[in-house]
DNA sequence: TCCGGTGTTCGATAATCGTCGAACAGATCG
DNA sequence: CGATCTGTTCGACGATTATCGAACACCGGA
């Protein structure tokens, strides 16, 4: 069975994605998505925080819209939401990943 | 005699300008200063929050490097940095002020 | 069916943050 | 000089936040 999450915000506010993307932790995560193809399964990034705080990390970044997580299986995959960011706040994403 | 302000940093960090736009009154008030021509002074900002909690805001968004304020007589004109800011993160300012 | 791997949830704790009023420091003006 | 206006600084308070370990739920393979 493939467990869902909540669906992504219908608008994204953009203090919260601002807010999002303001952690360093986060900021790292969101950089690793961004050069990587393809979605990264959450224990697969680079990172020194614990287990737990990397899942809280997680949903502030999912409840602000900028990533999207499926699941299958085992793995929970994610993935930065490139388009829905464009489409919403053109060139932000370009304008902070030098 | 005209006070001085702390200069800018030398370099923008991202965390520090993304933090600094993060908050809505901050994101308010850098709104009104990308749609004035030329300086406003701080006590002529759109706001409801008192007097100390602006001049903390301020002193967030300065030493972020958002903004650079100038004293003459009694009164503190801010700007914002448009220059460097474009030069920093070029597209961020056009992305989150629609 | 049991076990190891993956991710979430739940307190708890320490730090940071936004907010305010009061007090203070300059500058201007009468 | 004295009054007033503008902005900063200083605690203080409450809310939010980042962090962790422990416990839990789920899936896959042996």
């Amino acid at each position: 069975m493939t467990t869902t999450y909540p669906s992504p915000p219908a608008t994204l506010e953009v203090t919260a994605v601002l807010h999002a993307l303001a952690d360093p932790v986060r900021l790292h995560l969101v950089r690793q998505l961004r050069e990587a193809d393809g979605a990264i399964a959450c224990g697969r990034f680079d990172t020194t925080v614990a287990k737990s705080t990397l899942s809280h990390h997680f949903k502030i970044l999912r409840e602000a819209g900028v990533i999207a997580t499926h699941r299958e299986g085992g793995n929970a995959f994610n993935v930065l939401r490139t388009e829905e960011m464009d489409a919403a706040f053109p060139g932000l994403l370009n304008a902070i990943f030098p």
